[in-house]
DNA sequence: ATCCATAGTAATCGTTTGATCATTAGATGT
DNA sequence: ACATCTAATGATCAAACGATTACTATGGAT
């Protein structure tokens, strides 16, 4: 990134207001591609994937051309965003950390969605995924499924061994129980679309309101749980 | 792309060669206003505000041009389309179920919540609620700072009531009540995102989910509401 | 039956946008 | 210092899109 100035290039940017003329930078493929990239997720975050190429490239300092060198289509782009956001940020610690029985639920719970809005709470994240989903891509259905198998379904079995209830094997997890976990799941990310979408900044510290959200719905769950497995 | 066509699909194509030519139909001003604005809101709920004026017409059985008869610019067709389900959609009857007392508070946010849920539930209303939101409308935050005021606290101070606990004139609402109406909101609102952007056909019932997300929040509130109006 | 206000159309303009291609220039190895 | 490879540019194309304008034809009033 960092390089050193020739008189020329000094002079030049004296000049230039607003975008600053750099010359050309001839990068290595590699770091190139990863430029393009990350900018191209920062980009179609802000302003939707009918965003053009040529603010992009603006905002690289690049001519728009460029981007075409690099990605066959803005639909590869695209793609690409695709695969930085939604498989490049997934953490399989979180996995691990639901099923640990020598941690209270309740502190699992907490530590869990803390660190999974560190990264699904972001400006970036946020956006990308209602982008995407908007736009019918099936990237966010997979992302959804993976999601409760490895995350919710965890849930409900962790809250049924909470509260001393038949393992699934024994009888098998009923949806409004997973319906439940998916309640935590949204309650979570309806905060980074009310920062990060709607315009409402939060008044309280996330983490705080993680702590209280889980609170409430484990006591929830305390009372609705042994009522739900009962019925058929 | 291509495909073979069977027989009855070859004969349908004779007759309805793509768009089935009309003949000109000379409509009241008024009511063609209103047809248009109908198809907007369904238009660009599908498609995004990015959806071109030319698809609309066609979709309308009109040319292009006569939507510029009837709106001055797309940005004042998008206007309107907010209109059609920010204001026009919201019914006053929920700020009032909410206060009555004469039926349990329990009873009264499931009400509300199956009947709120019958328009913002819809897919016009999701996606159009996201996609303004996405593009920066300021329109959401207002809409959402109403529901805050006009439901969300009013909410809490009927949790304050059930759990016969101080009045919001002897100690003011906290944050984190409101923050747990918020919760409920979210809930719902997921469940709509789920459907109607995500793909992710839900496996129940929603009014039965919104009877178990009250229950469970009633419940979780009576355990974390006496707790969090003690601290400062 | 005729008039005429106006609903509706067809053609077109100026931009914007994804994509292509011939040309230029910056780094690397010798 | 020179040659070479290829990163990067600049010009341009064709399609798409919002918007405008001159023209057409429909249906109610007389």
């Amino acid at each position: 990134m960092e390089k050193k100035s020739t008189l020329s290039e000094e002079l030049s940017m004296v000049e230039s207001e607003d975008a600053v003329v750099q010359p050309r930078k001839r990068m290595k493929r590699e770091d190139r591609d990863r430029e393009i990239a990350a900018a191209a997720v920062a980009f179609f975050a802000e302003v939707g994937f009918d965003g053009d190429t040529r603010e992009l490239a603006r905002r690289l300092g690049v001519t728009q051309s460029l981007i075409f060198r690099y990605f066959p289509s803005k639909a590869a782009l695209i793609e690409r965003v695709y695969q930085e956001v939604y498989v490049g940020r997934w953490n399989p610690y979180w996995e691990t950390i639901i099923a640990d029985r020598s941690v209270p639920l309740q502190d699992r719970l907490i530590r869990l969605y803390k660190d999974y809005s560190r990264v699904s709470l972001t400006y970036d994240w946020v956006r990308i995924f209602m982008f995407s989903g908007l736009k019918g891509e099936d990237i966010n259905t997979r992302y959804l499924k993976f999601l409760k198998s490895r995350i919710l379904e965890p849930i409900a079995i962790e809250i049924r061994a909470e509260l001393g209830l038949p393992t699934p094997e024994e009888l098998p997890l009923k949806i409004a129980e997973v319906e439940l976990a998916w309640g935590i799941n949204s309650r979570i990310f309806y905060l980074g679309q009310r920062k990060w979408i709607f315009n409402m900044p939060l008044e309280m510290d996330i983490d705080t309101i993680i702590e209280y959200t889980i609170i409430t719905y484990l006591s929830g769950a305390r009372t609705v749980v042994p009522m739900l497995i009962k019925q058929d």
